[in-house]
Parts: structure tokens; C-alpha cells; sequence
DNA sequence: TCAATCCATCAAGATTTTCTGATATCAGGA
DNA sequence: TCCTGATATCAGAAAATCTTGATGGATTGA
């Protein structure tokens, strides 16, 4: 059984990464259109009804983030999402989840005594 | 058996929405630290080190987008992670992966022919 | 060659996001 | 009532992101 890792910042930094490159409509309808399969740019372009360097620098930054891949034939370029990114933005968005949504509801606080706040005037 | 449903615009915007207040270090971090249950604003102010304006700034975000919650008691404003919101982001996330991920990998593609991609002087 | 097509990249401008410092509000103690 | 502390909000500046139109490289058919 493993135990919970801390979180460490470089997984911040990887996260922030991921869900950001997600973080766009038109990079998220990119992917959706991606599900079946690779595609090439032109297609995109077509179905997306976006201009071509829109298209181009929002598959960039998919691709600088890791999401997808691309491919040379001859004049096309086709892209694919890669296999496990998709994965690694769950794992790493399931790190995020509550404790108490992972076992049972925990009311306990690491350090101790917040739930049974006495009062206090001042709070820190 | 529920069919894979197609993905709405709305889902796409929601999606995006999510995934942004989920784009920020300093938002996940405050996310980690809310994974132990409600904490007070100036405890996360301390624990960040970081400037009241800007974390009361990213808490507007995250409560924005339905991540967490508020709670005031006296003086002092208690966050907490809304139940099922990392949820909604997890099925999000799941909707985006290829349909190869979810069953075996399928080849085909929506509209045929392009794996047995003949040559063609045009793309599209 | 020459022209056409696909695509990446760049520059410039527009838009959005983030940060900082100042101010406002509200609760509670003196 | 006055003062202090916790928090939200605002204005302005800075930074990042996104869009558009132009340019250029690579490939391919004529």
C-alpha cells in the first residue's frame, strides 16, 4: 500500500502545465476531434473553422504541454493525442482530491486542533 | 450501457473554465492544503506566504468556478473543497481520452477512408 | 524549374490574467 | 464609541495569452 506522497512542487509546476494546455476551448474541441484517431492539420482547420495559425499555435502549445504528438508526410502534418498524457492530467488532478473523499470522511486535521476551534482573537 | 455522448459546447466551456482555475500553482497549492478539511484565510495566507490581496484574489477564482466553498465565522472567512467538483473535473478529463483508451484501439475513422490514405494532391 | 499547397513562425495588436498597494467593510474587544 | 484585525474589492501596472495577417520553408505535381 502506498502512501500518500506529499505533494511536491514539481508536480505543481506540471499540473499547472497540463491544465492550463486544457484550459482552452479550442485546444479541448481539438482534442475531442483527436479521440478517433490522428488527423491533419488541414482537417482540423476545416472542421474547426479556425484560421490555420490559430490551429497551428494552439496545437503548439498542446504539444509543447505534451498532449499530443505530430507526424510528417510529405506535405501534411498530423497530429495524435499521446497515449498516457491524458492519464498523467488525471493522476495528477486526482492528487487534488479531498482525503476524505479517498477513504471515509475524516473530520481530523494533520496538526490537530482546528475543528475543535476554541475561540481565539486572533486566528494565526 | 450509456453510449459515449457526443460533447456538448457547454461541456467544453465548463470544461475549459475547471481546467483554468486548475492552471495556477498558487491556486493548486491552496487546493493541497484544503485537501485536509476547511482552513481559515490567514492560515493559507501564512502557509503561502503569500500576499492577502493576491490569495483572496485566487480563492474568488476557485470559488468562481465551483472548486471551493466559503464559510464566514466572525471574522474570519473558512474555505473548504466543494464535494463532487474535482469529480466533474475528473469526468471532463475522462471525456477527453482517444476512444483507443477506452476499448481496444480502433482504427477506423468517423467517415472512412483515412488510414488507407491513397495519395491526394489536396488534403481537404 | 515553376506554381500550388500545407504548415510553422513571426510581428503587432487586442484581450485576459495576475500582482501590488490602497481602500472599504465588517466583527469584536476595550 | 473607538480601535484593531480579517477579508473583500478596487485601480493601475505588468505579464501572459490569444488572434490576425504576412512571410517563408518544404513538398509535390505540372
Amino acid at each position: 500500500m502506498t502512501a500518500a506522497a506529499p505533494v511536491l512542487p514539481v508536480d505543481l509546476a506540471r499540473a499547472a502545465a497540463l491544465f492550463h494546455a486544457l484550459s482552452d476551448e479550442t485546444r479541448l474541441a481539438i482534442l475531442d476531434l483527436l479521440r478517433e484517431g490522428e488527423r491533419c492539420v488541414c482537417d482540423l482547420t476545416a472542421l474547426l473553422d479556425a484560421a490555420q495559425s490559430r490551429l497551428s499555435f494552439h496545437l503548439k502549445v498542446l504539444k509543447d504541454a505534451g498532449l499530443v504528438a505530430d507526424r510528417r508526410e510529405g506535405r501534411w502534418a498530423y497530429y495524435q493525442v499521446v497515449p498516457g498524457a491524458i492519464d498523467e492530467a488525471h493522476d495528477l488532478l486526482i492528487a487534488r482530491l479531498p482525503r476524505s473523499a479517498t477513504r471515509h470522511r475524516v473530520l481530523a486535521v494533520v496538526g490537530g486542533d482546528a475543528p475543535a476551534r476554541a475561540y481565539r482573537p486572533r486566528c494565526c
